[in-house]
DNA sequence: TTTATTGGTTTAGAAAAACTAGGCCTAGAA
DNA sequence: TTCTAGGCCTAGTTTTTCTAAACCAATAAA
């Protein structure tokens, strides 16, 4: 019903679709009634599953918090974060010794998730996710992507016409990125889409350390990096030049921070988080 | 944790008490927690089990709610009662046309249990079971005793003490009863624990009609019977008689409906019985 | 004291439930 | 047309759950 699909449901749930859809079956046969009208191409709710929308969120929702009640009873209950790889990798790790100092010997517990988990279902304590925000959001930081590079490859580029020449760096579930900050700059790049592509933007990152190229940089992930100086923006001295942002394309998503609001919800982590993102 | 023991639960859910005990101990293990302390005569709610029950509790609710809507979702929804056995028999029946004239076609669907289901979880619209009352019970009839039997029986019964050389009939879940109105009434009586012993009330009722003794009525229970004159108040014109009631020794229960409040509750179905209870 | 009785635990094995594989079907998209 | 997405179905396997039966401890009864 959440999902708008058995396909879906199966996915969250690690298994195959005909498991769903035998026990919708079961259901549907205990009640009496059908509660999906099967389509061609996906499930759309009847009007009975519509009714029973609301009671079964309850239920389940209100499962979902026993079990974080219960999970809080343990002694020394460990702090579960959830986050995108590349922010676990990028912006949490080097964040990680002051939040693990301010959190007093709590154990900590990270784990990296492709999409965000429902904190009212999982056991997390708390949610890192790069996405759009919404009014009410913890806002870490706002997105922005900019070309970096290695200090030496950047000195060899003097207009963004001359990434067109360079080799670029691309990761799979960005792919649109280029293309966005070209179409945004204004820059001629004839081929957005050529170079290597990675599935974990941390080892995109890598790469462009090692110099194999030009990667679309994230602010909030190659922060850590510009710091350093292991990376730079590609073209700062270039068109764009002007402030210390200059070439930086702010998008629509940014670092969310999200926390259950049920039972044994650490608020503390939050203030700890938040401080430490500065 | 609401029963207060893994016996009960395990009676409760019709599995055996290795069942549950094997449950708990994955959850507690899951929790890393004890949730009872195990004393020898049964088992007790840790600190730790008495936090999580209310929300538990909720949790359980929350699913049976969930369950009973979808139930109603079924196109035309049979009214299901849950009743005592003896209650269902021989208060039900001689009510269920007027009722089930009342309810319009509805089908209707009555179910003996020896012990009250928590409406919260089973799918009950109502339940009909005698108890001593609560404040805010819908009360039905308050219960008493007498000594009932055939007329023919009861010709030969002139004091109360004459029921001593009689047959006593016994229900196995009233076994104090004639010890309990023999205290009641001063009656003397030897021995009032002999005679047959029945676990219906109803074949009791039935052997009493046969003329096979003298049977401890229970008023709302015998009152059909009563009225056909199939049975008369064993010493009506005894030491007792009086008025219309004589005999009658009132007792601490009474016939109690129950109805659950959550979704689909027939409230209709509470007038009917109570209309029909008079 | 000895002997039930009550209530929980444990184990292996049996029973039941859930899940997967893989073929089938339909409607919309390329 | 052919392809793809999304569900359905059936048989068979895997996983989970439950039972049976022996065991143990503490209280109650003889």
């Amino acid at each position: 019903m959440r999902l708008g699909g058995f396909a879906a449901a199966a996915e969250e749930l690690s298994v195959t679709p005909g498991a769903i859809s035998q026990h919708i079956r079961t259901v549907e046969d205990w009640a009496g009634t059908s509660l999906f009208t099967r389509r061609a191409q996906g499930v759309a709710l009847t009007e009975a599953g519509q009714r029973l929308r609301p009671a079964l969120t309850a239920a389940f929702d209100g499962m979902g918090d026993a079990m974080r009640c219960l999970a809080a009873l343990r002694p020394d209950p460990p702090i579960q974060i959830a986050a995108l790889p590349s922010v676990a990798q990028l912006w949490l790790t080097p964040r990680l010794p002051a939040l693990r100092a301010a959190l007093a010997g709590r154990r900590l517990s990270v784990t990296a998730l492709e999409t965000p988990p429902n904190l009212r279902r999982e056991m997390f304590d708390a949610s890192l996710f790069l996405r759009t925000p919404a009014p009410g959001d913890t806002v870490l930081a706002h997105d922005a992507i900019a070309p970096v590079c290695t200090p030496s490859l950047s000195a060899t580029i003097r207009t963004p016409a001359d990434l067109a020449g360079h080799t670029l760096l691309h990761d799979e579930s960005w792919s649109t990125d280029w293309a966005d900050w070209a179409e945004a700059t204004g820059t001629p790049l004839p081929d957005t889409m050529a170079g290597p592509r990675y599935s974990l933007y941390a080892m995109a990152v890598e790469e462009a350390k090692a110099g194999a190229g030009i990667l679309i940089g994230h602010r909030c992930l190659v922060d850590a990096a510009l710091r350093d100086g292991t990376l730079v923006l590609a073209c700062a001295g270039g068109a764009h030049a002007g402030g210390a942002h200059a070439g930086w394309v702010e998008t629509a998503t940014a670092l969310v921070l999200d926390m259950p609001e049920a039972p044994a919800g650490h608020a503390s982590l939050l203030t700890q988080l938040v401080a430490s993102s500065g």
